[in-house]
DNA sequence: ATAAACCAAATTGGATCCAATATTCAATAT
DNA sequence: ATATTGAATATTGGATCCAATTTGGTTTAT
């Protein structure tokens, strides 16, 4: 028998639905810092009753997307200047180790792959785009590390700072400085230069921590 | 009025309780690695209903300690060898930078705290307690840092090793060695050597995890 | 007028009930 | 005997209902 088969059992439930848009919603700045999340709403949003939205916003809990408080709910948990600061020291830890794992992983076909987000990143004009290819190329050469833990660990440490990123994108010439940038990492990449690669990564990150820094309130 | 106050809406929920009481029994190795948790068994446990226990599930699983399947439910979590080859050496890196950032911090309070700690674990002959002595003395270390994003990937990282870390110290001289490392630690702290005291809480973990990796099955 | 007391609405935490799926085991066919 | 079908049981996911707590406004006393 010759059927294309799927793993039925994966498909999704009601509060990975939710958590999943939650998740987005919040790191994308569509929900923002200190805005309560309401049960009810959520749940005749998404037509379910609360208990998927709890299960979910427990998660969120769990990854430091939002903070709750007994009998008050949850709110979007956002960042003091310090703590964005260390965010971005624990990135400049953990990704130049992952990208120092992947560099020799990396196949001709994701190499392709990464050139291309890196041009479509570049090409870019319209700033509400730009976190999101920005993320896919960063993604996209990570995602040849086997490193699922350190993986882990930099999904949500860049999840917490999304939003700023986003920010940092925008302001000065952080778009421009970024392209660049991400041109010289994917170079050292196919060069199959893993101490270079993780070295301007590591560049990268407390470049873009230095500039944004330096625009918020009384660092 | 004079009285001891209390915040009391920190008291704690039904769903808090469950996944305390679950993550103790976890990592120290009560639930063993596959062993299924069965909601109803659970709640019935705790005089609850499920809940709460629900939540505290997907809590756990948020933090890597359960993996569950749709309506086949959760199972404890087990590590690879390489699987736990990547989180000591997750630890590697994060440790030794708490303990950097610590080290100043400490106060002569918290310092004889941790020489008491460090003698009680030496002093110990009970390998039951060796686990939890242990940790009592690198958490009292750690907790002088402000890192507190550091601190909870490491407290998570610890976590999910925290069986191995007791396997280990009953073997060979394992118990023994760490008795040595952690004075070597302590003093370098007391000396107030922060890169002393990373290196060696750097070597403490590498060394840790080349004896486990040592015996454990075909590495 | 102001501040304490209190009541009603809103909201969350938890219990109970129902639906969807998995598992086990007996019945049947080959 | 073995493999397959199918029904009974167990278990999880989600909906609805009730209890506990907070919040905001209103009343009352000073």
């Amino acid at each position: 028998m010759k059927l294309k088969s799927m793993d039925i059992s994966a498909t999704a439930s009601a509060s990975s639905i939710v958590f999943d848009a939650l998740r987005k919603a919040i790191i994308e700045g569509q929900l923002e810092e200190g805005e309560p999340l309401r049960q009810d709403e959520i749940a005749r949003l998404f037509n379910t009753s609360r208990i998927p939205v709890r299960e979910a916003i427990s998660r969120l809990e769990e990854q430091g997307l939002v903070k709750t408080q007994r009998y008050k709910g949850a709110v979007v948990a956002g960042l003091s200047p310090q703590e964005t600061e260390e965010i971005f020291d624990l990135r400049t830890l953990v990704e130049p180790e992952i990208i120092r794992n992947a560099v020799p992983l990396m196949s001709k076909e994701l190499l392709r792959k990464a050139r291309d987000k890196c041009a479509a990143f570049s090409a870019s004009s319209d700033p509400m785009e730009w976190g999101d290819l920005n993320r896919d190329f960063h993604e996209t050469l990570y995602s040849a590390s086997d490193l699922k833990f350190f993986l882990e660990i930099a999904h949500n440490a860049i999840d917490r700072v999304e939003r700023q990123i986003r920010a940092q994108l925008v302001m000065s010439n952080g778009m421009e400085r970024a392209g660049r940038e991400h041109f010289g990492i994917l170079e050292a990449c196919e060069q199959g230069d893993a101490e270079l690669a993780a070295k301007l990564t590591r560049d990268h990150i407390q470049g873009a921590k230095k500039s944004l820094l330096a625009h918020l309130p009384l660092s």
